[in-house]
This record gives C-alpha cells, structure tokens and sequence, in this order.
DNA sequence: TGTACATCAGTGAACGCGCGTTCACTGATGTAC
DNA sequence: TGTACATCAGTGAACGCGCGTTCACTGATGTAC
C-alpha cells in the first residue's frame, strides 16, 4: 500500500470515531470505512475490539509517561508550587505530541470515556501500564500539601480530575458556546490558562487542620 | 396486576441499568427483565427507547426543578455567601426526594451520562424542559462574584460542575478506594462535605480584574 | 540466476447473535342503553 | 340487571438489521538451496 501502514490508519480512525461517539457507538464497519481498509483488518492486526481500544490509548499514554517520567526526575529534586505541579502535567502533554489542541482534546475525551464507558479490561490495562508514574506524582502532591488530611487530599485530586477531564471532554462545544453566548474567540490554551488558576485554588482551599 | 404499576417498573428497572452501564449498553431485554413485564411494553407505554430516556430524567428534574424554583423565589430576595448557593443546590436535592445517598449516585450518573452520551435527543429536551431555572440561578451567581469577567464565570461554573458530575457518579467506587486505602469510612455526606469548599474557593479565587 | 516454498498483509463473504420495533392477539374493565 | 361494544394493559412471536468475528482465500515479498 502506497499510503500510510494500515494499522496506523486504523488507528487514526479508531481514535476519532471513539472520542466522539464512544467506544460502544463506533463499530468495527465504521472505523474500517474510515479508515479506507478491510472490515477484517482490524481483527487481523489488532486481534479484537477490546484490544484496538487499549493500542488507541497505549499510543498516547507510552510517549505521555515516557515524557511524565523524566519531567518527574527534575521535579522531585525541588520545592514547587501547586502552579508549577500543574504546569508540569501541560508541559509533559505537549511534550509528548498533544500541543496540538485538537489532539489534546480528543486525549481528554478519551480519557473521561475511560472513567465513564471504561469496561473492566481498559481499567486493568491502564493501571498495569501507567500506574507507577501516576504514584510518583502524587508524592509532590503531597509535599505541597502538608497541612491536608489525606482524605482532603485525596477528594481534591478527584475533584481536580473531574473539572479537567469534563471540560476538556467537551472543550470544543464549551468554547463554541462561550463565544457564542459572550462573544468572544476562545481557544484551548485560554481555557487551560482559566482553569489553573481555579484547581490551584480548590486544592489549596484551607483543609480541617488550617486555622482560619 | 397486584404488584407496581408496569411503567414504574419500568422506569425503576431502566434508572438502575442506564446509571450502571449507559444507554446504548442497556438493552431493552435488560430493562424488561429486570422489570419482570414483556419486552414489547417498553414501546407501549413510552413508545420508543428514546422516550423512555426522556422519561427517566423527567422522574427526578420535575420534581427537583418545582422545588428549586421554590428555592430561588427566597434565594432572590437576599444576599447570598457562595456557599449559601451551593447549599441550595443540596438542599433542594434533598427535598426532591434525593436525600437517600444512592438514589443521588444515581442521579448524578445520569446527569454525567446526559453529558458525555448525550444524544441530541435529550440535550434539546432538558433545555426546553428545565433551562429556565438554571437561568435563574446563574443570575444569582453573578450577583456574588461581580469581579469575575463573564468568560471567568462561564468557565469556573462548568469547571463546578464537571468536578460534582465525575466525582459523584463514581462516588461508590471513590469513596470505596478512599476506604480502601485510607482505611477510613466514607459516606456521601462527607464527600458532598468535602466537596462544598473546593467548589467555593475555585469560584472564587482571584480574576484578572482583582489585585493581588 | 532460477526455482520451490514459506511468510505475510490483506480480502470477501459468510457466520450466528442480540438489537429495537412491530403486529395481531388476549383478557379484563368500563360504558351505553 | 343484562347485553353489546369499546377501551385499555399487556403479550408472544416474529421482523429486518447491524453487530463482532471467523475462515478460506489471494497475491506480493522474502528465504534457501
């Protein structure tokens, strides 16, 4: 084949097709139309559905936790603020091929489907392959935060996760829907620049243990 | 037939299986065995798969949007802390038959659900059906965060938001890790309790129209 | 250099299955006269 | 009070359809001698 290797357009389609309509909605006959391949393509190189799904992620999160790791090496050496620990989460995406808005929020979908649509095999998958990066970061968290209890600490994460992770879900009809009512031009680098601000906020909330 | 009435049934059966595994994974098989009615009476009483999502959301907003209503005719005629707002939400929760902690999972499953599956169908149903309280109670947000600009406001609402919807419908196996890890005992008061703040200090926290 | 065979990417058609919906029906209850 | 008819809730079986997967296959490329 002239074009682009099969598995990679497959992927390709894969990827979008998942992060707009979901993994249940998207066929295999939708994505190997697509992706302009055969229908059985795709269980000939990737084996199954089910493993397509988690070759879509692996693309992202093997460079993303490459990256995270080494980011880590030079962060742990240093005292941050809660700022420049989110900081690093946007630098680390673009360092790894997402500064392309676009891109950055297909990743973001794909990553609230995980939590949402996520089947039992996708869950397994991602905390064997990525889960000792997500450790290391969590220690930071916790040397910034010395004064949380680690329950306040830990619903803080979630809650973070969750403003990220929805919004940036559906970033481009948030936008859509800002300019339109506001008029006003956002784009994704504005949204991640209100949206600092506020988790930095949230997470340094004063906890049981502060006074005042 | 001496036991509840079918369409109830019904409703109760889908609530359950929609919250747990989405729409497009819930088969109308599942809801009618679950429901214990012949398949075919999904389509008699409600006429479509379709309806019978709509149906499901209007079980809980109908009741939850005449209270609030109530609410906000108090809330409007005084002056108002955030976490005065964010305790209407709780409290009119509460008085629309969602104080029972699982019954409130569930309902924020779906609301996280009529986000992130939303089929144009039920986002043009929800707006027409319940937009104009949601109007009200923006008018009051504005009232207590006058600095903001309205692309800050517009965003920290949605970042709210979208913490409260991913973090309770995964509330059960949140607070399941928690535990788990933090060998505490978590109930959904606690989370809501922890959640309140987070929300307040986010809302809140300095614009670029503030000094300092 | 030539031939025989193995490997590999990709294909076309069919498989069985579960899906949402439809339809002719049954039997109980309500209404009119 | 009795009868004829209409309405209604619910049923059982079948409909056509799109799904993920399988399988025997083709044709190109690589390898051994």
């Amino acid at each position: 084949m002239s074009q682009k290797d099969t598995a990679q357009r497959i992927l390709d389609a894969a990827e979008a097709l998942f992060s707009e309509k979901g993994f249940s909605e998207t066929s295999m006959r939708n994505i190997t139309t697509k992706a302009g391949v055969n229908l059985a393509a795709v269980n000939y190189h990737f084996g199954s559905k089910k493993s397509l799904i988690q070759a879509v992620f692996a693309r992202y999160l093997t460079p993303f936790s490459v990256q995270f790791a080494d980011q880590l090496d030079v962060i742990e050496q240093q005292q941050n603020t809660p700022e420049q620990l989110l900081k690093l989460l946007v630098i680390t995406l673009s360092k790894s091929g997402l500064e392309n808005p676009e891109k950055f929020g297909v990743f973001m979908r794909l990553l609230g489907l995980a939590y949402s649509q996520g089947q039992g095999h996708l869950r397994k998958f991602l905390t064997t392959e990525y889960g000792e990066v997500f450790t290391r970061y969590m220690k930071e968290v916790n040397r910034i935060t010395p004064n949380l209890t680690p329950m306040e600490r830990f619903w803080r994460i979630h809650f973070m996760l969750g403003a990220a992770v929805f919004t940036m879900s559906s970033v481009d009809s948030l936008m859509a829907m800002a300019d339109h009512d506001l008029d006003t031009q956002t784009d994704v680098k504005d949204v991640i620049g209100q949206l600092m601000p506020f988790l930095a906020s949230g997470l340094m909330a004063a906890g049981k243990n502060d006074n005042g």
